[in-house]
RNA sequence: GGCGCUAUCGUCUAGGGGUUAGGACGUGAGAUUCUCAAUCUCAAAACCCGGGUUCGAUUCCCGGUAGCGCUACCA
């Protein structure tokens, strides 16, 4: 029987771009992967690339991460402090005779980078510059040799030496077997000139280090991992489980970039989606659990119903419209108190000057015409404003009527609201049988007020918004808009 | 171009040799109602194409097509 140590897995973003949706969604599973399993969640900066990653772009994943709530057991690690290691790691698979110094300059092995679009160059593969491998004058050069000229001074990035037929595949846990011909996989560059690690050996020897046991990480990768796997191989280092996730493309079906509008999950953040309700969705962007009934799924749910398994193998469109219904759901679903909590510090950073209570009287007025948290400026304004913002004198009007039916509508509602309790039960009767008494529907009464006390024709039932209003201000308001229609 | 992967309503997906192919978002209609929202009901909406295997394929196999990925001294 096959001995399971414990589980340990790792996020490892580049800081080349922030956090981004088919990031965060890597992250979420691999999360999910070690809450369920008991293991252990690794956080790593692979910021290798020194010319591309920023101390700002790490910021911003961690920033990223800790919103969603995506706590890490160790780390984060940082590839840039550990040069050493990859340095001894490419020592030792040159020294194996897997790896070999390469001298050229810079880019014989692979293909000259393609302009984007470009036709690709035709039977450049084969041309490829060494299709036998053995043709490759840095391959064939003795160890002796390529010593002797580094000890000169001469710059060489380290290649890994392909075997020359064969082929090399894995068994994913998401695909399934996959294998390609060795004749397809270049002596692909482990360690730079400079001294820098390449990807490939980054992840792998990290990997190795960290002892990751699962590696959880977007389709992107599918194609590298043979090339890993011979890393692996070489190093005699047993093979972790590989689980590849299926990319998360933009409503064009292309995948998802800044062309796309947010792809930022600090955008998510600042526009009011909830970090639950985020997670959520996004765990169900490309993985469904054994009984895939229902849509609102807990972080426990999540947890615990999380597998490999449930992973799909296709690509996902990135909906907005179903995040946004789906974080609706999670904001009518939070108690009136919590929901208001979270709406405070909006309220105030938009420059609004709100007490704690009164805001809470207002939450629940609110709460189901929000789908995010930002909404509260726009759905709520009219409680916050002081002074109601030009509003044009035709939305008196009500459906059946004409301005004078308004103006009498309101004239009678000064006077009622005058003398009622301001509670909205009291209101409702009071300004119901005032309409009735004018042989007005209700309707001719009720819109006229709302938009004389709102500025909009679309609000909150009218007697809670009333009463939270207050008397005072409803009163001013609906004066307001006696004076602005001329008699 | 080469190699790899994928293919169920517009979108996210369930399912699986025989089903009225299920759910959700969105869309349309209706109900409710002081407006809007929420809620409820109903509706339209899918197995990429062609071969094979089979009594029977949307499901299994092969081919095609399309999409995506990789093909860097990026990750």
């Amino acid at each position: 029987m096959t001995q399971t140590s414990p589980v340990r897995v790792r996020f490892a973003p580049s800081p080349t771009g922030y956090l981004h949706v088919g990031g965060a969604r890597t992250a979420l599973f691999n999360w999910l992967y070690a809450r369920h399993t008991g293991g252990t969640f690794i956080l790593r900066i692979e910021d290798t690339d020194f010319e591309r990653s920023t101390q700002e772009m790490v910021e911003g994943i961690l920033v990223g991460m800790r919103w969603l709530g995506l706590d890490w057991d160790e780390g984060p690690y940082f590839q840039s402090q550990r040069l050493e290691l990859y340095r001894a790691t490419a020592k030792r698979l040159v020294q194996s005779g897997h790896a070999y110094d390469c001298f050229c300059s810079k880019q014989p092995h692979g293909s000259p980078p393609l302009a984007e679009g470009a036709p690709p160059l035709a039977g450049f593969a084969k041309a490829g510059v060494f299709t036998a491998k053995d043709d490759d004058p840095c391959r064939c050069l003795s160890r002796e040799e390529a010593e002797r000229r580094r000890a000169q001074g001469e710059a060489a990035a380290v290649r890994f030496a392909v075997p020359e037929s064969g082929s090399t595949g894995f068994d994913d846990a998401v695909f399934g077997p996959i294998e390609i011909s060795n004749t397809e996989i270049e002596d692909f560059v482990l360690l730079r000139s400079d001294g820098v690690p390449t990807y490939h050996l980054g992840v792998v020897a990290d990997d190795i280090d960290m002892q990751v046991t699962h590696i959880i990480r977007g389709a992107d990768h599918l194609s590298n991992t043979p090339k890993q796997r011979l890393i692996y191989e070489a190093l005699g280092e047993p093979l972790p489980v590989f689980a590849h996730v299926p990319l998360i493309l933009g409503p064009d079906k292309t995948r998802l970039s800044k062309r796309h509008g947010a792809t930022s999950v600090t955008a998510y953040k600042d526009e009011g989606f909830l970090p639950e309700a985020f997670r959520n969705y996004l765990a169900l962007l490309g993985w469904s659990p054994p009984d895939a009934t229902k849509e609102i799924v807990s972080d426990q749910e999540l947890i615990s119903l999380f597998s490999l398994e449930g992973i799909s193998k296709s690509n996902a469109v990135f909906d907005r419209t179903k995040l946004e219904w789906m974080n609706a759901e999670y904001i009518r679903a939070l108690p009136v108190d919590e929901l208001s909590d979270r709406l405070l510090p909006i309220v105030r950073a938009a420059g609004y000057s709100i007490e704690a209570c009164k805001l809470r009287q207002i939450t629940p007025l609110i709460r189901e015409r929000i789908k995010l948290l930002r909404d509260v400026l726009t759905a709520a304004d009219f409680f916050l404003l002081n002074e109601l913002p030009p509003y044009d004198t035709a939305l008196l009007i009500p459906q059946k009527g004409d301005l004078a039916m308004a103006s009498k509508a309101l004239e009678r509602a000064r006077e009622v609201l005058a003398q009622t309790d301001f509670n909205h039960q009291a209101l409702d009767e009071a300004l119901r049988s005032a309409a009735k008494e004018m042989g007005l529907k209700p309707g001719q009464m009720f819109q006229p007020i709302r938009v004389a006390v709102t500025g909009r024709t679309a609000s909150p039932p009218l007697f809670e918004t009333l009463e939270v209003l207050g008397r005072e201000t409803s009163l001013a308001r609906i004066s307001r808009a006696i004076d602005k229609i001329p008699s």
